[in-house]
DNA sequence: CATGAATGAGCTTTCATTCAT
DNA sequence: CATGAATGAAAGCTCATTCAT
């Protein structure tokens, strides 16, 4: 039965809401089963549709793992700045690390690891990702400048560099809890603040960088 | 080549030579295609077998997998030991980052962010990745104990947490070539030496711990 | 044919029609191919299909075995009461000895042969089968007793019994075609009936049981 | 190493042990996965050889099939005789269905449903499959034409005809037990007993033939 | 909008058979 | 004789996607 007339355009609302259902329902599947092992009725039956309605959102399962990959990381990018006007750049960091798991609503992998597999091989993801880490890296080189300018942060530092540096050790320490997941986290969590504490940390005036030699 | 009359027993030589074609091609393929992207069919014909064949010397897809990691980790821990000989921790470390993608044979991620990632879904994986880590962790940490013991290392640090961190910072290089390819990778790695340096490095007998106020 | 306007339920009566469409395909390979020897994407072809589709309707190649069993046994425990109820009881199951082959649909062996060669080895169609089995001795062997109510069935013999018995002759009768397909069928059937008349009649007031001497 | 000239020719004995051997491993297999079911690998399995070595004796899986056929239904016929020389005929084809599971040597469906299941697919099976039948039915002929002649079977049956239907009913025999394994199997050999009696025994004297009424 | 029926290519795996040694 | 390596054609089944309603 269809309501002549009056009014054809679709309520941009409830289009929107629909698709953040299926987005959420997708998510779950990805980060449960894997970017490739998801399926598309699988996201269906998470998100309560069905696949014609689906592709009516979305043209391909891909065109869903790009929308995924923007909010996921989106949300990281965002979280992360939250953080970082409530605390500093380490505390901000590590958060990323230690709430890694939750923010992906399940106990398996953490999705930014199922991206970074699978981003070799898809240039569309590729290109969200890089995006998405261009824009964390000039955030986070933005408040180490900062440091740098109060004197918290070693100033011979490039800033845009060490930045990129600290992502790739949020992103390891992702992986630490994959190799072994009886580690105790708050320890390495501890740890991880002192390495990055002892990264940035200008250095001692009377000390000599770079202590540990070479060779052994 | 013929030993001697009678020998009837298979060529065990010719069976392991079969069998390590195989799993050349079929890393070729997972580094390529992922480890759910890579198919038989596509093993197949990057080994130059057939599916019959192949299934003669692994019994499914799955162990095939399990001797890719097998093989993979293992080589990188026993390149990781090769180069602590010769050199330090840290070279050693980087050396690993470094040679990343040459490893892997091809310009791909490299398959231990795949491995990585679909450990969380593989429990087979996650076993035989947890070994290595553990096995990788150990010889690290001897090595951190005993710059410990000459007061090259920070003797407050806990050398087995410390040796997982590190092998975290491993793995996080990886992913920063996927987050930005565009990257001068000899800067990288420069700033990582940097990294683990500070990490390690023993404090400054005047300098106090942990410089960088934890709030602004 | 739509019923009433906003109806978006499935139409039940359009999902059984196609059910049962790859069902009568199931059956016409499944008889052609034997049990094993019919191939899904044969089925396919017979039934008008593809796989996929056919993989909506059942779970696996077996799932279809097993509604055709269901199918086929009950329409022979149908047709035997049917027959029942207008003719005798030998009538009964001499008709479903006779009607065999035109059944099943084709030239072949009787399904029921390949049922209860695969009930062996198959123990899903094993319960099919003794369900059904067991529905038909039901009936079968309350006929019997109303026979011997009547006077007209030995009273002596074991009903339950006797009407497996019955049920294995029948069976028999199947196998004896495929024995020698040359054979006069109408002379066979006449001997069952024979037989099944002499197994059941009440012994003569006054000859003895069991005149056939058990030694020679 | 050849044994050099002295004689090429196959040491037939040695041959003949060989082809048995195979041919035990293979009816293991056929009685247990089936006639299709049944896998050459399996059957080297069973019978301790190589696929190479089987196609020296058998140029085919079929041929396999038509030779196993031959034992087993040439064994069953052997059985038989043997059984008539030492007690009569109902007797013997009691036995006949009596021992039948113990003589396919393992729990399953008796190998001959299999092989009158498959015998309308397969030709080459058919043809084995009537031949023995034929013999069988002519040895049985015989058997009760002898029995009439004595007086201990009705003359008024054909004797060939009523031999093909108590062949029918061995076979229908094995039936029984694969719709109702739990039965008491010797109150059915009793049945049977009654059964065959009563189809043979020639009429009383005064008795109508053909007691039971054909309408209800 | 929304459904789920329908498609067909492709997946992993098995199997009868052949061949080199 | 005897082995088992090797083949390639299916097999059963899944899945992203489209279509009719």
């Amino acid at each position: 039965m269809h309501t002549v007339g009056a009014m054809r355009m679709v309520d941009p609302v409830r289009h929107e809401e629909r698709r953040r259902k299926i987005l959420e329902g997708a998510k779950r599947c990805f980060a449960r089963d894997g970017l490739r092992g998801a399926s598309v009725s699988g996201i269906c039956a998470e998100a309560g549709t069905s696949p014609g309605h689906l592709y009516h959102y979305f043209k391909s399962k891909e065109a869903i793992l790009g929308a995924i990959a923007q909010v996921v990381l989106h949300a990281a990018t965002e979280q992360f700045s939250r953080m970082m006007e409530s605390s500093d750049a380490v505390a901000a960091l590590i958060s990323n690390a230690q709430h890694a798991k939750a923010r992906d609503g399940n106990g398996g992998t953490p999705l930014v690891l199922d991206m970074l597999a699978e981003a070799g091989r898809n240039p569309a993801l590729a290109r969200v990702l890089q995006d998405h880490s261009r824009e964390m890296q000039r955030r986070l080189s933005d408040v180490l400048r900062k440091g740098q300018a109060r004197g918290q942060i070693d100033p011979s530092l490039d800033a845009g560099m060490a930045a990129f540096v600290l992502i790739g050790v949020v992103d390891g320490s992702k992986a630490i809890t994959v190799r072994d997941p009886s580690l105790d986290r708050t320890r390495i969590i501890e740890l991880l603040h002192t390495l990055i504490s002892r990264f940035l940390a200008p250095p001692a005036p009377d000390a000599a960088e770079n202590r540990y030699p070479a060779r052994k």
